[in-house]
RNA sequence: GCGGGUGUGGCGGAAUCGGCAGACGCGCUAGACUUAGGAUCUAGUGUCAUUGACGUGGGAGUUCAAGUCUCUCCACCCGCACCA
């Protein structure tokens, strides 16, 4: 009976489909557990870091389903975003057409992986029926004042042709093009997540299933710094002269070190600063001020927020007063301040800040050094800032007080006297979630002459997406010349009215998809609250590192939202995090360019689902990145095979009833029956611990066993101890390899059905020996190794030790002046 | 610059509380079976050396004992980065 897998793949993801296996109910007196692979984007094409992730998801639904849990493990499409624009465009199809054909081609890439899916949960978020309720999700952020539109320098990819998130803005280029981000001033919609921005920050804390590498990296992104906010007065301002009074004339900084403000030299102002006009007006300066402002607009983004940038900038003509010793210090506008954090003007301290130092060396601005280390009374500042902490000097009464301790001070100082105020800020800035593209939800928003811009009402929904339009490259969204779309009538009025004719960034769609399929057919509402509360959260997520911040933070957001509605009693969707490494060949990300893509429907096709997993789990931890190897696929395989031909074997003998099996218990089944029960604890470990390469070779160990086992005792085997291996072979196997096992279990004559039986426990008493090893070394040595009786005291291991050959030769009567043993593992002879 | 991580044979990677470094697999070597072998099985496989020594990026330290703990240096990777 030979091991040919594409009967057996086939067989079983049949009686599974047909059977509905892996359909997940609500009503089950088990615990629940959901785990969830981060669904894909229907490219075209499975690639080997999907395959990754699912089986990842799949092994760990298999085992959970075995250790008596209610499972949820769905899987859905992200169907909306650019490439199926785009590949309209070029292939003159329609988006909707190449999307759902490249769902309809990779659903069946991935049924023959094997993995146990609910499929009757599937979802596509480019369905009327799904994005219905994105649009009502967008509703319910605008009734709360959390959808907004604001005009204001936005990233723009020219390539794409849309507005970009901060977050899809890496290195100054577009994360899915590449191409070289600019800026644009455009009216655009918002998601006020700042609001959120504490909760995300401090709810991290609770997650103790994430690594902290993610943890960091979206606490880096929020970026949350307490300072002071100070008012500096603007000396002699032409008020007169002034095109639009400012209501008071102030600038207010922003600084996390108000324990430096004895040290301003200048004050510093984005070129971008609303009020910039106003200080210039009138000053000699003016015309050079204009100059640089325009220039810097020029600058591209990437230039203007490199630390490497020169310091540049041109002294205003202006002059402000430092509230806490009433110097009057210049005004420079400069491009190094940046205008959208802060308040966008900084207090100048040469002395104690890096890049003030540099500006002010440009720029023959004084140095005032308010801050001496310790040890150096007589120190002031020459070469580079001094920006460790000190003693404060030149501070008034501050004077020789700690600088860590002069910032609560000096802020307290401050806020007394009315010149400033405690700021908490964020890096985090609001989700810019309109895209000016067609395949995405349409943003559900109405412009009426009369009722102004209001939102659909929620009997509207969905607002549709027409499917007659036209793709052009160069032009604007196609919505936006749709007619049919733009014109309707206004529900509060009746007056006609337009639409809104930009869409949601896909992120959108996928920041609440894990609620959905809770309650996947629902069409009244998203999800019913009593289901999602019944599977949320999702105990296991599983994707790549690349979404630790973009989809991770968005859908912490979403969450957060409409669990503050009371949708939801879970302020976290998810418990655990995994983060899959990538799948390289070579060194490098498999990519066509690279010429390095390995397709998995050929390394199905060659060694089947079972081996590409067992080789998938087994060649890295989880979390690493994983080199593919072709000769490690087919140990995998070859493996495999091992274990179908010794069950192959047992089973002939048992079939053949010859006298083969015995009762007999001797040391070999003992062996045996350890390194079982070894297995299932190390395995039953390595689950706790999602170290999953480790398991496979403790399989492989246990296999390896039962060959020994059979070779060494060649025949009369006692069947009860070959019966148990076979069993807890496939047990543990099968999570990692669910066909062959499924196959073999119904082989070895077992009626039940391997899915659902329970993982076992192993026999504390099984692993335990009468002999146990025990090294003897000599000053930390290795000298030779013994076999003891298990638990013997020290003075019986210390005669032994003392009377072994080895030992004594070494010993060669030197004077012993310790001697250590540790019970059952070493002992070590301390010699002069 | 800041934050996080990694460093172990030819390769992927194992090593509970500090207690036999290199599990398991790939590759390689030899042998068996075979018309054949890119199938299968068996044995071997860290380095050097005829004993034994040396070995987990380098150096130091703690300890009877260090891949594991401490300090320090180096290399590489990832994230953020003029955030005041």
């Amino acid at each position: 009976m030979q091991y040919y897998f594409k009967i057996v793949e086939k067989k079983w993801q049949k009686i599974w489909e047909n059977s509905k296996t892996f359909k997940a109910h609500e009503k089950s007196n088990k615990p629940k557990y959901y785990i969830l692979e981060m669904f894909p984007y229907p490219s075209g094409n499975l690639h080997m870091g999907h395959v990754r992730n699912y089986t990842i998801g799949d092994v760990l639904a298999r085992y959970k389903i075995m250790n008596g849990y209610n499972v949820l493990h769905p899987i859905g499409w992200d169907a909306f975003g650019l490439p199926a624009e785009n590949a309209a465009i070029k292939n003159e199809t329609h988006p909707q057409k190449w999307t759902f054909d490249n769902i309809k081609n990779m659903k069946k890439q991935i049924k023959k992986i094997g993995t146990s899916y609910d499929w009757s949960r599937e979802i596509i978020t480019a369905e009327e029926k799904y994005y219905k309720f994105t649009q009502w999700i967008f509703l319910k952020l605008f009734e709360n004042n959390l959808a907004y539109q604001k005009k204001s320098f936005v990233n723009w990819c020219p390539s794409c042709r849309t507005v970009l998130a901060n977050e899809q803005v890496v290195c100054g280029k577009c994360e899915r093009c590449k191409n070289i981000v600019g800026k644009k001033n455009l009216k655009q919609w918002f998601f006020k997540i700042t609001n959120y921005a504490e909760n995300l920050l401090s709810d991290l804390k609770k997650l103790d299933g994430w690594s902290d590498k993610v943890k960091n990296m979206q606490s880096n992104w929020i970026g949350r710094s307490t300072g002071v906010e100070i008012n500096f007065k603007i000396d002699e301002i032409n008020t007169l002269n002034s095109p639009k009074l400012m209501s008071e004339n102030f600038l207010t900084v922003y600084t996390t070190r108000p324990d430096t403000i004895f040290g301003v030299t200048y004050i510093a102002i984005a070129p971008e600063h609303p009020d910039i006009f106003k200080i210039i007006h009138g000053k000699q300066n003016e015309s050079e001020c204009r100059i640089f402002i325009e220039k810097a607009k020029l600058q591209s983004e990437i230039i203007r927020t490199s630390s490497e940038t020169e310091k540049d900038g041109v002294f205003t003509g202006s002059y402000a007063i430092n509230p806490i010793n009433e110097e009057k210090i210049p005004i420079y506008i400069t491009n190094y301040v940046l205008c959208d954090y802060g308040t966008g003007v900084v207090m100048g301290v040469p002395a104690h800040d890096t890049r003030d130092f540099e500006f002010a060396k440009n720029y023959n601005i004084p140095i005032k050094t308010v801050i001496y280390p310790k040890e150096d009374p007589h120190f002031e500042v020459s070469n580079c800032a001094f920006e460790a902490n000190g003693i404060l000097k030149n501070s008034r009464e501050f004077n020789e007080i700690e600088n860590t301790e002069a910032i609560e001070k000096i802020a307290h100082y401050l806020e007394n006297k009315k010149f400033g105020k405690r700021k908490i800020n964020y890096k985090l800035r609001d989700w810019l979630i309109s895209r000016q593209r067609y395949w995405g939800a349409p943003i559900p928003i109405i412009y009426c002459p009369k009722c102004g811009i209001i939102a659909e009402s929620e009997k509207n929904l969905p607002v549709k997406l027409p499917e007659n339009v036209k793709f052009s490259k160069n032009k604007k969204s196609p919505l936006a010349d749709c007619d049919e779309f733009i014109n309707t009538t206004c529900h509060k009025c009746g007056k006609n009215a337009k639409r809104e004719v930009d869409t949601m960034d896909t992120f959108v769609c996928s920041s609440w998809y894990f609620l959905r399929f809770c309650d996947s057919d629902n069409i009244e509402v998203p999800f019913s609250p009593n289901k999602a509360n019944y599977w949320m959260n999702v105990d296991q997520y599983i994707g790549g590192i690349e979404h630790a911040i973009l989809h991770l933070l968005y859908s912490r957001f979403i969450t957060k939202f409409l669990k503050d509605l009371g949708y939801l009693k879970e302020n976290e969707p998810f418990k655990n995090l995994l983060t899959q490494g990538m799948v390289l060949k070579n060194g490098s990300k498999m990519s066509k360019s690279i010429g390095n893509v390995i397709n998995p429907d050929e390394i199905i096709e060659k060694y089947g689902a079972d081996s590409a997993r067992i080789f998938i789990m087994f060649a890295a931890p989880l979390e690493k990145d994983l080199e593919w190897n072709d000769s490690s696929v087919e140990g995998a395989y070859r493996f495999l095979k091992r274990v179908w031909k010794i069950i192959i074997y047992f089973k002939n003998i048992k079939e053949k009833k010859e006298k083969a099996f015995s009762e007999k218990t001797d040391e070999n089944t003992k062996t045996l029956k350890r390194a079982i029960h070894y297995a299932i604890k190390k395995i039953t470990e390595d689950f706790k611990n999602s170290s999953l390469n480790t398991s496979i070779s403790r399989i492989m160990e246990l296999c390896n066993a039962l060959y020994k086992y059979k070779e060494t005792i060649d025949y009369n085997y006692n069947f009860n101890i070959v019966n148990e291996a076979i069993e807890n072979i496939l047990i543990m196997l099968y999570p990692f390899a669910p066909h062959i096992c499924c196959e073999m279990w119904l082989i070895w004559g077992k009626e039940t059905n391997l899915v659902f039986t329970k993982w076992n426990k192993f026999d504390k008493k099984a692993i335990e020996t009468d002999e146990v090893q025990i090294v003897l070394q000599i000053n930390g040595k290795i000298k030779d190794k013994l076999f003891i009786k298990t638990n013997l005291n020290g003075d019986e291991v210390k005669n032994m030790a003392l009377n072994n050959q080895k030992i004594k030769k070494a010993l060669n009567e030197k004077e012993i002046v310790n001697f250590i043993y540790i019970k059952n593992k070493i002992v070590n002879i301390v010699i002069k």
